[in-house]
DNA sequence: TTGAAAGCGCTAACAA
DNA sequence: TTGTTAGCGCTTTCAA
């Protein structure tokens, strides 16, 4: 592949012109610039990035790291991300971590030795890799879930109010026993929306208890055991609440092969959407995110800490709604 | 951030000495060993893989272009590229081109400037953009999509006969007025499975006729308007094919929104699965591939391609399965 | 406005 | 076995 010396030589200047035209960075006699311009034409020289960025001590590529690329939610999220990038000249990353801490690190040390131009972060709960990134001055964004003891940008929504509005609508509809099926107590949209359920309940009078919570993992699977076992209760419930949309389908699995009616017997809310949510019998009632947005709100913050490294942090936070359709909706 | 020289200051050697031990490409007193292990540790020295890559004309990134990172058949295939990627020391750069060869276009030559170890690409269509990466001798495995007019790996799946499976159970279910709604004309697999369905017909002594027969664009809105106009015309399908997993949510969609029973009056069957089919109502019949595997194969041809450049390209094609769900099951 | 030359951090010849 | 040195391709002083 052809160099800057090969466009130089071929333009007969000298490489610094050739940078000079390339870069638009000083004035070049417009003679040479059309003389350089064909050479790379000729050529077809295209310049090395990999080369420029030892140069400049920068690259143009962000890590995302992600918990669960098979998550939709995600995946939205890390469109968003991308559309961003993309127009400030940034490549993408993908890291998907699969909620494995391990994974998590190892991401983390790549991102470090390739000397990324900036992380975008889903952490799976281990607060301590993060630092390393930050005491690199590597730039970080912490998206949908917090970051625990250090201050950097984040993209956040209001999981405690849409956990409200969540178990507020399923008490409106007249359902008294609700549960809650939450994720891993170290991650924060799991705290957070736990936390909303409790205080809704509170709200209305109800006493939250704990037989009625359970935390499994955010995955279909866990979602499936965590409405078992509260099937199995002595004193089951008559609604559930779950904090994603991979449990939530694992809940609603769950009591379509116990011949449970939902929303007759037990209805259901879920935190974030699915998508063709639509098309499933019963359609789900969910608390929705605006997930694309998250990934730009994120990207966009990402790009501004990397132009100005001292800027003061910032906290994003996004609305969610609820989306009331009929696995929430009993007969009267 | 620590150099190579810092940790050679601080064990007393020189710097090629640390890159011996780092590397294990040659050996060193123990001793010597030793120091330069411990000047590591006390100055959190990282390798600058930027550096590296320059120096050694070779990167770790691979990029996997994509058309479509919001559908579930890509994440997963994505998933199983990476899974192999990271096995073997690469990380993957994901690239969405949205079926827009522009895009396409664009993130080609960026594998290009940052000198891409390897490109994974499931093509929008064009083939000469495809070429500047050969010319360049980027390592290409062409994934899901042929390649059409050049040698590349390639990884598919047998669509004509995954068609024929599809189109044949319709036939079997006692189905006459069968369409197909396929993909753009210029992608293999669309022209593949469009005509594994005509051999199926045909194979049955039945004349495959134009009008019963969609161009859309391998999206949900695309299967919602072919199906519509199916409907609209003056002998409307008692059945109908869809030759991806978004276009037949949209048919499905489609019918639900007419009122049109299925499978009573018209039998579905779409190839891929989505997630979740089993909660949809009806459930869906699918030819189903296997999406992770055809990105595991992929990333493992890339791996020996770029171990080898000089080895004959290879095509490797993967089975698909007819599942019988309700969609295309007539009541008797 | 242009060219010469140094250097980003690393690795691999080559010499010792 | 170890150190010295050159150079990957680029950008940016500095001098002309």
């Amino acid at each position: 592949m052809a160099t800057i010396y090969d466009v130089a030589r071929q333009a007969q200047v000298s490489p610094a012109t050739v940078s000079r035209v390339l870069n638009g960075r000083a004035s070049v006699d417009p003679v040479l610039a059309a003389r350089v311009q064909q050479a790379v034409q000729d050529l077809n020289y295209r310049p090395n990035v990999v080369a420029r960025n030892l140069r400049l001590s920068q690259t143009s590529l962000w890590a995302v790291i992600i918990s669960d690329i098979g998550n939709p939610f995600f995946t939205s999220m890390v469109r968003g991300v991308e559309d961003v990038a993309q127009g400030s000249g940034f490549s993408v990353v993908l890291c998907n971590s699969d909620e494995d801490p391990e994974k998590e690190a190892r991401y983390v040390a790549a991102a470090l030795a390739q000397r990324m131009a900036g992380v975008v972060i889903s952490t799976s709960g281990r607060p301590n890799v993060i630092n390393r990134l930050i005491e690199a001055r590597i730039p970080v964004v912490a998206i949908d879930r917090q970051l625990r003891g250090v201050s950097v940008d984040t993209v956040l929504v209001d999981n405690v109010h849409g956990a409200e509005l969540a178990t507020t609508h399923l008490l409106d509809q007249g359902y008294r026993r609700i549960a809650c099926i939450t994720g891993p107590r170290r991650i924060s949209t799991a705290a957070q929306r736990l936390r909303g359920y409790q205080r809704a309940l509170k709200s209305r009078g109800h006493q939250p208890t704990d037989n009625l919570i359970r935390f499994a993992d955010f995955r279909e699977e866990g979602g499936y055991r965590a409405m078992a076992s509260l099937l199995d209760e002595t004193e089951p419930p008559d609604a559930v609440f779950a904090t994603n949309n991979l449990m939530t389908v694992g809940a609603v699995e769950c009591l379509v092969d116990r011949g449970v009616k939902v929303p007759a017997k037990v209805g259901v809310v879920g935190f974030d959407d699915i998508p063709w949510a639509h098309l499933v019998r019963p359609s789900l009632t969910t608390v929705s995110q605006p997930t694309y947005d998250l990934g730009r709100a994120a990207a966009v913050l990402l790009g501004e800490r990397i132009a100005n490294p001292a800027k003061p942090t910032s906290m994003v936070t996004l609305h969610t709604d609820l989306h009331i359709r009929e696995s929430s909706t009993r007969p009267a």
